[in-house]
DNA sequence: TGAAATGTTGGGGCG
DNA sequence: ACGCCCCAACATTTC
């Protein structure tokens, strides 16, 4: 046996169990040492926000006390990754290299030159797939072409992903090393964990993804079709951080959650299930279209959206930053992604709708603001829910798919457990008016002690004026086989125009 | 993974 | 008893 060490390249697969880069590299034998690489040329443009950083230097920290558990430990160095890896590889006489694959675009560039050129150094590269349960390259429609709508996606995805889909890999760990090394530093300090971690409830690492994982399956899995989309109900999963960084994989949610329903004789169990890994498919098919329209990140899939007449001004944006539209909903969903670095995805929806169909934003605004906040931010996922949204991208909503603030509210949090949640100063409004305090009669708003304009703001625009612009808006960038919506009338009831 | 406008139906009040 | 109207409820169409 080779006694020569491998490298294990941590890049989005942060854990220890169910670590297909792992398991090849301990198979191969010989020591296992783990690094990873603050590189943000792997990133390109796209280098992630303050909310991500916080979530990945407690992650790494995370993982560097899993590893130290067993003698090993975590080697983290900053700097271009290919040079430190050929660096490193030179420093401990490792002979492989082995990393888990990427698919956003500047990463899997980034990826393919490390390896050739690691190739060429005489060094052994092996890579394999620790995020997905189908890879990009897998799924072809019956033309070899990448599919551009969920459904048949989905068909196709879930004769691989769920057919042949092996059981997880128990957790392994690197048999404790002596470095050869003596210069190798571990950078990662133990800073103080940051607000959005702390008030958010949130535990970064391998450990807090598994505990999230059984606690949802356990508590929350049966509800699941029903509860998902009520924000005032903790009814989703919330592994969305922690599956970004790899701290949990796939195959072991899947495995979960399908061990779960198989074990239960309801009936209702399988349809949560299957509710559930749909959620998974379209995490894939977002990263699906990604890797074969690498140009989404700024630019829309549908090439007729480059004429969209956004509007030009920055107040909507701001206000909409802020938490200050008017529009309860919407407003709740932005405190919450400040206060926590999270939101509920109906609410994402929704806010997104806000600002790219009543504010006509342009999404890559929004989807830039979400990747600066979110500590779950994801290129493929990011880009793909604001192109959805703004009717430019795959399976996109039809641009006049336009949702009303008001109605979701009130059908999605009917009793406004979550606005009151997020915007304290209406909890006491009843729950009638609780989604449209600007519809609110005088003495209701007296009662609650809420001035319009003051304690909160009213509406920045009309909704129903709003929804005709937006729909004028894409008549013009149709080619002229649409028509222009019939009517065009301001709705005349709303008190803030 | 919409909303609003328009069309249809059927029960009940009422002359 | 009957036709007429109103309108809520539901379905369909359109944006």
């Amino acid at each position: 046996m080779d006694a020569r060490p491998s490298l294990l390249w941590f890049r989005q697969a942060l854990r220890l169990a169910d670590n297909p880069v792992l398991e090849a590299a301990m198979t191969r034998g010989g020591p296992v040492i783990p690094v990873f690489i603050l590189d943000s040329g792997e990133e390109g443009e796209w280098r992630p926000g303050p909310a991500s950083s916080t979530w990945l230097t407690e992650s790494l920290t995370s993982l560097d006390h899993d590893l130290r558990e067993r003698g090993s430990r975590l080697i983290l160095r900053r700097g271009l990754a290919g040079e430190a890896l050929l660096a490193l590889t030179r420093e401990c006489d490792a002979r492989a290299v082995f990393f888990d694959r990427r698919y956003e675009p500047a990463a899997s560039v980034s990826e393919r030159d490390i390896e050739r050129m690691l190739i060429t150094r005489g060094i052994e590269v092996v890579s394999a797939n620790a995020s997905l349960l189908v890879e990009p390259d897998r799924i072809a429609t019956e033309a070899g072409g990448p599919y551009r709508v969920f459904t048949p996606f989905h068909r196709a995805w879930q004769r691989i992903a769920i057919g042949e889909s092996p059981r997880p890999v128990p957790r392994m760990m690197p048999a404790p090393v002596r470095w050869p090394v003596r210069d190798v530093r571990i950078e990662v300090d133990a800073c103080a964990r940051g607000r959005l971690i702390r008030d958010g409830g949130w535990k970064p690492g391998e450990r807090g993804a598994l505990e999230r994982l059984r606690a949802f399956v356990k508590a929350s899995l049966t509800g699941y079709p029903n509860d998902r989309d009520r924000p005032g109900i903790g009814g989703t999963s919330r592994l969305s951080p922690h599956l970004h960084f790899g701290e949990i994989g796939p195959r072991q949610i899947a495995d979960a959650v399908q061990t779960r329903a198989a074990g239960s004789s309801a009936p209702g169990e399988m349809r949560a299930a299957e509710a559930y890994l749909r959620q998974l498919a379209w995490r894939e098919f977002a990263v699906h279209v990604l890797h074969h329209h690498p140009h989404t990140t700024d630019r829309p899939l549908r090439p007729e959206f480059a004429a969209f007449p956004w509007s030009r001004g920055r107040a909507g944006l701001e206000a909409w930053k802020r938490g200050e539209t008017g529009y309860p909903v919407v407003d709740a969903g932005m405190r919450e992604l400040l206060g926590t670095g999270w939101m509920h995805n109906r609410v994402r929806m929704i806010a997104a709708s806000f600002l790219t169909k009543d504010l006509r934003v342009p999404w890559l605004a929004g989807a830039r603001w979400f990747w600066e906040k979110l500590i779950d931010a994801d290129l493929a996922n990011n880009t793909f829910g604001w192109q959805w949204t703004a009717g430019c991208g795959a399976d996109a909503a039809p641009y006049f798919r336009i949702f009303n603030p008001v109605l979701q509210g009130m059908r999605y949090d009917a009793q406004g457990v979550y606005v009151r949640r997020w915007i304290p100063e209406l909890s006491r409004l009843p729950d009638r008016w609780i989604h449209r305090p600007f519809e609110a009669p005088a003495d209701a708003l007296a009662q609650a002690g809420v001035r319009l304009g003051r304690d909160y703001p009213k509406p920045i625009v009309d909704h129903a004026r709003a929804r005709e612009e937006a729909l004028l808006a894409i008549a013009s960038i149709a080619g002229g086989r649409r028509k222009a919506p019939r009517g065009g009338r301001r709705s005349g009831r709303h008190p803030a125009h």
